[in-house]
DNA sequence: GTCTATAATTAGATAGAC
DNA sequence: GTCTATCTAATTATAGAC
């Protein structure tokens, strides 16, 4: 069954030439992942969701494979934003709390970056083997490193340093890759402010029970 | 193109007939529903994992829809079993502890709980509705009151009562979600016992700081 | 670089033989 | 209850006009 319009004039295609529709494909991309996982998420649907035509992902990134890279590298970069700008200055305790904060925000903001990585990483695959080597397991020994800096100082939890990254991936991120249910349950947006702060300020007051924030004098 | 069999009395299709045929679904079900969400598994490839056809789906359980939901029962009500024989008997605080190793040895043992619902709650959906509050909410519910009955203790960490849930499933389910990562990360298996022991040490820890374990006099 | 048309494959569901 | 055959719809990728 075929469109029939009103007016053959007004039926002329319109070409929808746009500078950024690259990024807008990639934008596309990374909600479908993140909602679905690579097999669930389809082109035809990212490609709806960026107000374009299917085979222009192919023109502009090969195929899903690449399309699905391309998405995964843009959230870790802007992730990699996120921690090149806490600030670490202060002693190692405020720069963990600081990374917490970061972490939270972060999650809250970007939920897809951890949504795709759940997806990803319940079964093996050669994408959870490229997606751990390249992204995660330099931030796993930078984030156990750090931790057992802090235990040395006698300020942390009695936490493996080997676990400490599920233990803090798991805190600050598991109601934001959750959130359509947690705004279920909590009954609002649980990216608001408020539920950031307090969901910080447990965080570090559970790993750092001996750390007491610096209050204004 | 046709299979040619290269004698045609071995060629007789074979009749499978099981009378567990139903769970063999199932479970096959549970699988591949948590490693590649709903729309990202298919049935042809659930029958194939339990050595049936694709339409005895469609015969046991009708359609997709209905798989996926008896899959979901038969997951919780699993997690119903080792809650239900948690020992509480003893103080609240040894309570909690013991239902903090339950969570961790079911997370080890059965992650596709966990996997079925980041599958699930990272967008709005009637699965997400009904899952939520059909299991989630009396458990979210439960454990928010408990916790506040700890807190008026002065044993607990000052965790929210409303964020403890995510905090909890965070750190208990986190690393048996990911776990094919995890287990690049930690080059064993996160369900390995002394994981698991040191797992639930940290987070009893963490969330009770103020608790010490009774040893035997 | 955008767009239509379409090829090649796979999906979930149903009909009917056994 | 199992199985083959098949329908309709949806998938990713490609060809070629513009």
């Amino acid at each position: 069954m075929h469109h029939v319009p009103l007016d053959e004039s007004t039926a002329a295609p319109r070409r929808r030439d746009r500078d950024n529709i690259r990024d807008l494909l990639l934008e596309a991309a990374i909600t479908e992942f993140a909602q679905r996982g690579f097999d669930g998420a389809s082109t035809t649907s990212i490609a709806r969701r960026a107000d374009a035509h299917q085979p222009q992902i192919n023109y502009h990134f090969s195929n899903k494979s690449e399309l699905w890279q391309a998405a995964v590298d843009q959230v870790f970069s802007e992730l990699d934003e996120v921690i090149a700008t806490t600030d670490f200055l202060g002693d190692p305790e405020a720069g963990f709390a600081a990374l917490i904060r970061g972490l939270v925000e972060f999650a809250a903001a970007r939920p897809e970056l951890h949504q795709i990585m759940v997806q990803e990483a319940t079964a093996a695959s050669d994408r959870l083997n490229w997606i751990t080597d390249t992204h995660i397991r330099p931030r796993y020994e930078q984030l156990s490193t750090l931790w057992a800096a802090l235990q040395q100082r006698g300020v942390a939890a009695p936490i493996d340093p080997k676990l400490i990254y599920y233990v803090v991936i798991g805190t600050t991120s598991l109601m934001y890759i959750n959130r359509a249910e947690a705004r279920i349950l909590l009954s609002e947006n649980p990216a608001n402010e408020a539920i950031i702060d307090k969901h910080v300020a447990g965080i570090v007051a559970m790993l750092l029970p001996h750390y007491k924030p610096a209050t204004r004098p």
